[in-house]
RNA sequence: GGGUGCUUAGCUCAGUUGGUUCAGAGCAUCUGCCUUACAAGCAGAGGGUCGGCGGUUCGAAUCCGUCAGCACCCACCA
């Protein structure tokens, strides 16, 4: 009697599997002898929501894990969060600035509690939701970037490079966020294609005599009505004129030659500043004319160095016009290029406005704000070490991306890298381990780089005059580590490998085996895990890496909340079960490519679901009886034996190739088609009457395996069934139990059944074209031989009463081919019209074949060059051709006459 | 401005070294079925000159060239 409802419903089910695993610890990993299989986790934003990126993302490396688990490696994937400085601090300040509290008011250790505050309220809840998921990670190692091991590990490091002289502080140009009001590194800058405006301003000559030159051969010079002589700049930033300390024009410029050695007046400012030379100038771009502004622009400021210029910071560091600038001071960057935009039209001092489309960089983290260069000291990491040490195995693959087109990103990235700005002006992070020491009034700042306060002192104590200090003297620097300069320990920060290096977990765990992460954060942070795995621990920190896509919506556009396009991960859990949706996702992802998410691939999951409980629910419902087994069954379970292995060892495949999706399609049509549609059909005993022992057996037997290749996949519904499928002691798992290796397989056999599909098909169609009922038993003739060793099969499947050899059809019946073998079935009133003009369509199509063929084979240079093979094949083909045209001629002639 | 990748059925994609099994899969579509596991299902069917052009070869979805479109990465042209 069947108890199970004919529809599956996921929801108590999954939530009971997830405790039981949870309770009996089924997660969780130590060192042993087994082989270990070990993934850290990406850690989200301690504070973020799971999102579809997760999802994706978070599925794959539960499979892989399962997979590994099930293959008798001792699994470990270590979970985690990260602090993300920029990102938590901004929705902290943004928090306290609701409660009507400015950071700048709170000190430091005020602020921190604020942080930690919001933290522990809103910290971890993602690592809840990817339990919902079915995440089999081993939660007791839960780790944060901030936690004590980690922050220990950080400030280590630091130190650790630089005493090796790695790290330096200097005074740089950088890339600065004035939201965030700190620097950034290049990687956390993105460019946007803008359409801005290219402004001409006047730049006239001073102290101009308006006599000597009257314009060369090639030159250009503007006068104005009084006959006084400018240079015309263009520039997309009309703003920063108040920093202006030279112009600069091209030594070969011949149109502004007669600039050369003279002086000009910047436009509302009146300061006056030298034209400059140097090849640096594009001559073809706008005039040729550069208006140089040392502080404000990259470019600019090398060219300040070489030119020996003044630089003049005219902003603040919220990017307001500062006290330096003569005018315009306290007003915003972007109102003020407004302003100062009509006071030189109005001056008269704007020859033109052009539309000009250029690239501005923005703030990663703050979209809305474009970044400022500005000159400011910042500690840097010097990469040129790291990256000699992270190229070669890569390109080696040694360590090997996936997929490898990635590798020449990398390639060129760390080719023409640059060093790394580590330093932030936030608070939330971890704090930089330098100790600045008590200086004289104008002397060099000097300060020591210490673990702690303590060394610190003990490391003063040996500078000349510094003997005496005390802790009080010391002040520690107040700046923070980028987020990535603890993330890119994370593999060898989870065990511990920085503090103690030779502990028992790290030489266990590490390298670890997969990375599994979004091709976005390959410089931020697999590039960097890479560089510090062979650093510090002389080997790479994981041996793959699996690049995901990006999850889009089905019109292909990123998801966004601006959009609204993004599914609630959790919703979607709630509506087709954690299994559904992991389905869903998988079914979508190739290796690499992006994917267009669509509920619709849900739907596939959760049918996919039900599709398994529903077989289930019949091989459950089965009666066994102590009976002969039926030589149907009997060959039903030897062929499903071998396609059994068969897809075993392709999925095997495909999971070396990281193809998950293709793996699962795999399954997806091994369990649907080749088990439900066949197999099952084949041993199904007839209504009321019981099953043979021996073929419930292998029935279970399957059942159980085709459970366990789905279980990494879909691991609630695969653990709910196998409950069912054997008796168990508690704390017993499908988690544990093994994917079997690929046994044989007859190909033949496979051969035999795909034939015999066919055959059935033909039965089939003849039944529905005739409107006949599947109940009603029919005679399959085959016409000259059958030679098919699963004629039982057939017979039951397509409800045969018999198979008869004939030497030709009946004159009545419809007729079908297999092949070159030619099929019937006897029918009442079968319409002999149509039933020639298909025959006769079939023929002009093997004649066409034939034709071809021949064709080929008469090419002597055909027959010389190609491989005996290929032209034994062909040869093949012409025989099968032409004798299927004459089976088809005498099927003709017999209906015709 | 450089570089990389992609373009195969309505959609998303497979297609290993050129050659029987090469033009495939899933979804969608259409037709017929509430057949005692499943209508979240069953059975059947239709659908592509493999982006365009040119070349190499006995033979090209596959190799080469070129053009077009798309995507991504990098870059200090104001």
């Amino acid at each position: 009697m069947n108890t199970l409802a004919t529809k599956y419903d996921p929801k108590e089910v999954e939530s009971k599997w997830y405790q039981y695993w949870e309770d009996h610890g089924l997660f969780k990993s130590t060192p042993d002898e087994r082989e270990p299989y070990t993934i850290v986790i990406p850690p989200p934003n301690v504070t973020g929501v799971l999102h579809m990126g997760h999802m994706l993302n978070n599925t794959i490396q539960d499979i892989l894990m399962r997979r590994a688990r099930m293959e008798g490696k001792n699994a470990l994937w270590v979970p985690g969060t990260d602090h993300a400085s920029i990102a938590t601090e901004a929705k902290v300040v943004k928090r306290l600035a609701e409660q009507g509290i400015r950071k700048r008011d709170l000190t430091r250790d005020e602020f921190l509690k604020h942080a930690w505050e919001w933290t522990h309220e809103h910290g971890g809840i993602i690592l809840q939701q990817l339990r919902t998921l079915g995440a089999s990670c081993d939660w007791s190692r839960t780790a944060f970037t901030m936690d004590e091991t980690r922050s220990e590990s950080v400030l280590r490091v630091f130190v650790d490079l630089y005493d090796k002289g790695l790290i330096y502080r200097g005074l740089r140009m950088v890339n600065w966020d004035p939201k965030a009001q700190t620097a950034l590194s290049n990687e956390e800058v993105i460019y946007r294609d803008e359409q801005s405006k290219l402004y001409y301003l006047k730049y006239y000559v001073a102290d101009d005599d308006m006599t000597g030159e009257t314009g060369e051969e090639g030159e250009v010079v503007h006068r104005d009505a009084n006959g006084r002589r400018y240079a015309v700049v263009a520039t997309t930033r009309p703003e920063t004129i108040m920093g202006d300390t030279a112009m600069c024009i091209n030594p070969k410029d011949p149109k502004n030659q007669w600039l050369r050695g003279k002086k000009v007046i910047v436009p509302l400012v009146g300061r006056v500043i030298p034209v400059i030379e140097d090849r640096y100038v594009d001559i073809e771009f706008g005039t040729g004319c550069l208006k140089v502004t040392p502080a404000h622009d990259t470019n600019d400021y090398m060219l300040g160095k070489t030119h020996n210029l003044e630089t003049i910071d005219i902003f603040n560091a919220d990017a307001t016009i500062s006290e330096q600038s003569p005018l315009y001071v306290g007003m915003d960057r972007m109102e003020c290029r407004k302003v100062i935009t009509r006071d030189l039209v109005e001056a008269g001092l704007m020859e033109k406005m052009e539309d000009y489309q250029n690239k501005v960089g923005y703030s990663e983290r703050n979209s809305d704000t474009a970044v400022e260069p500005r000159l400011c000291m910042q500690w840097f990491l010097k990469m040129k070490h790291f990256a000699d040490l992270a190229l070669p195995p890569v390109m080696n693959d040694q360590l090997q991306f996936h997929p490898a087109k990635y590798k020449n990103i990398y390639k060129v990235w760390l080719e023409g890298i640059q060093d790394w700005c580590i330093s932030r002006q936030l608070w939330w992070g971890h704090r930089i381990p330098a100790y600045f020491l008590p200086t004289a009034e104008g002397e060099e700042e000097r300060y020591v780089v210490a673990l702690n306060i303590e060394q610190a002192l003990e490391r003063a104590h040996k500078l000349p005059g510094y003997e005496n200090i005390t802790a009080d003297d010391l002040r520690q620097d107040e700046d923070a580590l980028d987020t990535w300069f603890s993330s890119w320990l994370w593999p060898l920060s989870l065990f511990d490998g920085i503090r103690n290096p030779d502990n028992e977990e790290i030489k266990y765990y590490y390298p670890t085996s997969d990375l599994v992460t979004a091709p976005d954060i390959i410089f931020f942070w697999v590039a960097r895990m890479i560089m510090a795995g062979y650093e510090f621990a002389g080997d790479m920190p994981f041996r793959n890496v699996y690049f995901t896509g990006i999850v889009r919506d089905k019109l292909g556009r990123k998801m966004s909340k601006s959009l609204g396009n993004s599914p609630d991960p959790i919703e979607l859990m709630e509506r087709f079960g954690a299994d559904g949706v992991r389905m869903g996702l998988m079914l979508a992802a190739p290796a690499g490519n992006d994917i267009l998410y669509d509920d619709a691939l849900c739907e596939q999951g959760r049918n996919f679901n039900n599709k398994i409980w529903n077989a289930f629910r019949l091989v459950k419902g089965w009666e066994v009886a102590d009976i002969e087994q039926p030589e149907h069954s009997r060959l039903a379970v030897e062929w499903f034996e071998s396609q059994l292995n068969a897809t075993l060892a392709d999925v095997k495949d495909y999971f070396s190739k990281f193809r998950l999706n293709d793996a699962l399609m795999s399954l997806y049509r091994l369990f649907w088609e080749e088990f439900s549609a066949w197999y099952l059909e084949v041993v199904k005993p007839a209504y009321g009457t019981p099953i043979d022992r021996k073929t419930m057996d292998a029935t279970l037997r399957f059942f159980d395996t085709l459970l366990r290749l789905l279980h990494p996949f879909m691991p609630f519904i695969t653990e709910e069934l196998w409950q069912h499928l054997s008796e168990r002691a508690d704390g017993e798992s499908i988690m544990y139990a093994r994917i079997p290796e690929p046994g044989n397989i007859n190909a033949e056999l496979l051969q035999a059944m795909a034939q015999a599909k066919e055959i059935v098909s033909g039965v089939r169609n003849v039944r529905k074209s005739k409107n006949m009922q599947p109940r009603d038993a029919v005679t399959l003739q085959a016409v000259g031989r059958f030679d098919n060793p699963l004629g039982v099969i057939i017979s039951k499947v397509a409800n045969l009463d018999a198979i008869d050899v004939v030497e030709s059809k009946d004159a009545t019946a419809a007729a079908f081919m297999v092949g070159t073998a030619e099929f019937a079935v006897p029918v009442q009133g079968i319409d002999v019209e149509a039933e020639i003009a298909k025959l006769e369509a079939d023929l002009k199509y093997a004649q066409g074949f034939l034709a071809s063929v021949e064709k080929k084979l008469s090419n002597e240079r055909f027959v010389a060059n190609a491989p005996e093979a290929v032209v034994a094949g062909e040869r093949k083909k012409k025989a099968d051709a032409e004798s299927k045209i004459a089976t088809l001629t005498e099927a003709l002639k017999a209906l015709r006459s």
